[in-house]
DNA sequence: CTGAAAGCGCTAACAA
DNA sequence: TTGTTAGCGCTTTCAG
C-alpha cells in the first residue's frame, strides 16, 4: 500500500524555491522566465517525476478535454479498426487522444457511453448510431459548439454531420454486376436487426439493380444474418431451397466470411458471390472474391476533418458525406449462372 | 459561437433553491436528502441538461481516473482489435473506459502516449511494448499503486505484469507438424524489427523444432517482412532461392496474408504452409491454412484480470502470464515434400 | 522576471 | 435533512 502521493506543482515549487506559477510558467511556456531557474524547474520536475494533471488544468482552463469519444459496435471489427486508426492519425496532431468503446449496437449501452464522455468533456463525439437510439439529448450539446459526428450511419434526432459509404449505389452496382453474368436468382444477405439503415440501403440497391434488369423481385430470397455463424446457416438455406439462387450478396464483411466458409464446406463452386466492404485474401480464394469495397480509411479521414473544422469554427449547415464504394472485381461474380435461365 | 456555458452544479442548485452540496448527494446518492428535494433536483438537471464534469470530481476526490490506458502497435489490427474488445468486456462492469493510441511501433510515440495517460490519471496502464522503449520511468507510477500491464511483449526496465502467447512452443509445435510431413527446407518469414520478442521467440521455436529433427539451420531460409506486402516479396525471394524451401512458415498474420496472396498469386500450391496466429477464411483456402492459434480473448481477459487484482491491492510479485496457443491442422502444411528429400 | 490571491467545478468535513 | 467552509491541482489576474 505504498500510496504515495503524486508530486504536484506546489511540490515541484518547493524544492525549487519558487511559486507555483513560476513552475507553472516553464511548463506551459507562458510568460517570461530566466533561464536560471528554467533549468532549476526542469530539474526538480526530472528529479521528482512529475507529470502536471491534465485534468486539474482543464478545470481551470474552462476549455474541452483533447480527447474525442467514439462509440462502435464493436471493437473487434476490422472496419471500425481501419476506421478508428484513420481518425487517429487525422487528429494526433492536433493533440487529440481517443476515447473509444463499444456499443454492441445497444441503445442503452451507446447512451451510457456517449453520457460517459460528456462528462469527460470531449472535444468531439463520433458515434457509429445504434438501432433504435435517439440522439435529441446531444441537441444543447451540439448548440454548445461541441461537434457531433455519425459514422457508417445517420443519426435520429439530431441534425449533424455523418459520414456513410454509398450503400445504395454500391450494392446496386454489385448486384449488377451478377446480373451482367446472367444470374436471374440472387440471394441477398443482409444485416441483421433489419432496421439497421445499411440493411435497408444496400437491399435497395439491390431492388434497383433488378428492377432495371426487369427481374422480379422475390421476397424468399431475402434473408438476414448478425454474424459468420448466421450467415452461413442463412446460406444453407437459400440454397436449399426449391428454387435455389444461383448467385448470393452479402450485406457486409462478416456475412461475406460466413457465406464464404459455407460454400467452402458444402464444395459449392457454382454458386456466384459478390460481398459488400472487402475482407482480407479475397484475393487468394478460388474463385477470388469480388466486392463493393468501403474506404474506411476514408471515412474515418473525412469524420476527423469535419469535425476539426467544426471545432474552428464552421457553423455551416450539417452536412452528410457520401464516401464512393468501389468494385473489386476479381471473378467470383463471373461463375456461369445455371443452364436454366430464362431470355 | 453560440459558446453557451455548460450548467455546473451551482446553476442546478440555484434553479431549485438549494445548495450545490444537496445537488452533489442527489447524484452521487451520497447522504441522505427528501424525496421532495430530491425530485426537484432530478427535474432540474433533466431540464438544464447537466452533466457532471467528471475532471471535476476526480481533482477533488483525488484518486484516479476511472479510464485504463491502452497503448497498441495499430488500431487496425484484429489481432490487437481482439485483445481491446476482451480487455474491454472484462472491466466495463467496473466502470473504467477505455483510452486508445497506436504507437506504430515507435518508441517516442509510446512514450508520448504513456507520458498522456499518465497526465489523466489513469487506473491502469497497459501497453503493447515497442523496440527500444524503455520503461525505467513507469516505476515511481507502479510503485504508488498504478497497475501496469505488459501486452503480447515483456516490457524493459520495470518488473511488471505481462501477458504474452507461448511464442516459442507454438512455433516449435507448427514447425515440428511442416516437419513431420516430411519437409527439412523450411522458409522463416518473421517479424520485423527482427529485435521483436514476437521474432525471436518464434525463431527460438522453428530452431528447436529442427534440432529435435536434426536439420541442420539454414540461415538463407531465414527472411522477415513488416507487412503484407514485404511478406509477398520475401516469399517470392524464397522460392526463388537455388535450393528453394518446400515449405514456409509465417511469423505473424500479416506476414500470413502477404504469403497466402503470393502462393496464390504465382500458383504454387506444392509449398506447405503453416502460420502463426489466425486469419479469416482460414478454413476456406485450398488447401486450408493450418495455423498455430493464439487467443486474444485470453490474453485481453487475464491482462484486465490481473490488472484488477492489482488495484484491488493484489502486492505479490510481478507475475509473466503464458497463454497457450494451439495448433489448427486445416491441411496446408500437409502437402508433401519435394522428392529430394534426403533421409 | 516573479509572486500572491482568487477561482475553475466539485466534494470532504464539519456544522446547524 | 440541509448548508457552509475549505481545498483538490492548476491557471488567471493583477501586483510587485
Amino acid at each position: 500500500m505504498a500510496a504515495n502521493r503524486r508530486p504536484t506543482l506546489a511540490d515541484v515549487a518547493r524544492e525549487v524555491g519558487v511559486s507555483a506559477k513560476t513552475v507553472s510558467r516553464v511548463l506551459n511556456e507562458d510568460g517570461p522566465v530566466s533561464t536560471q531557474t528554467r533549468e532549476q524547474v526542469l530539474a526538480a520536475v526530472a528529479k521528482l517525476g512529475f507529470q502536471p494533471n491534465l485534468m486539474a488544468r482543464n478545470i481551470r482552463v474552462g476549455g474541452p478535454d483533447t480527447t474525442i469519444g467514439l462509440v462502435i459496435p464493436d471493437l473487434g471489427n476490422p472496419f471500425f479498426g481501419a476506421v478508428a486508426r484513420s481518425i487517429e492519425d487525422t487528429v494526433r496532431e492536433r493533440g487529440l487522444t481517443l476515447l473509444m468503446g463499444s456499443s454492441a449496437d445497444d441503445p442503452d449501452r451507446e447512451r451510457a457511453l456517449t453520457d460517459k464522455f460528456l462528462a469527460r468533456r470531449v472535444s468531439i463525439l463520433m458515434v457509429v448510431p445504434s438501432v433504435g437510439a435517439d440522439h435529441s439529448h446531444l441537441k444543447p450539446h451540439r448548440a454548445a459548439g461541441l461537434p457531433v459526428v455519425f459514422l457508417d450511419r445517420p443519426g435520429v434526432g439530431l441534425a449533424t454531420d455523418s459520414v456513410v459509404s454509398s450503400n445504395r449505389d454500391g450494392a446496386q452496382e454489385g448486384v449488377a454486376h451478377l446480373i451482367a453474368h446472367g444470374h436471374r436468382r440472387i440471394g441477398f444477405i443482409g444485416d441483421l436487426p433489419t432496421k439497421l439503415h445499411t440493411r435497408r440501403e444496400r437491399l435497395a440497391g439491390y431492388r434497383a439493380a433488378l428492377q432495371e434488369a426487369d427481374i422480379p423481385y422475390d421476397r424468399a430470397l431475402i434473408t438476414n444474418a448478425h454474424d459468420q455463424h448466421g450467415a452461413a446457416a442463412a446460406t444453407s438455406h437459400l440454397l436449399g431451397l426449391p428454387e435455389p439462387p444461383t448467385a448470393l450478396f452479402a450485406g457486409n464483411n462478416m456475412v461475406a466470411l460466413g457465406i464464404v466458409a459455407q460454400l467452402s464446406r458444402s464444395r459449392r463452386k457454382d454458386v456466384a458471390f459478390v460481398a459488400f466492404d472487402d475482407v482480407p485474401l479475397a484475393e487468394a480464394l478460388e474463385p477470388a472474391l469480388t466486392v463493393v469495397a468501403q474506404d474506411p480509411e476514408e471515412i474515418g479521414r473525412a469524420a476527423a476533418d469535419t469535425a476539426l473544422a467544426r471545432l474552428d469554427g464552421d457553423r455551416t449547415r450539417a452536412r452528410t458525406i457520401t464516401i464512393p464504394t468501389r468494385l473489386i472485381v476479381r471473378g467470383s461474380g463471373e461463375r456461369p449462372a445455371a443452364a436454366k435461365q430464362e431470355a
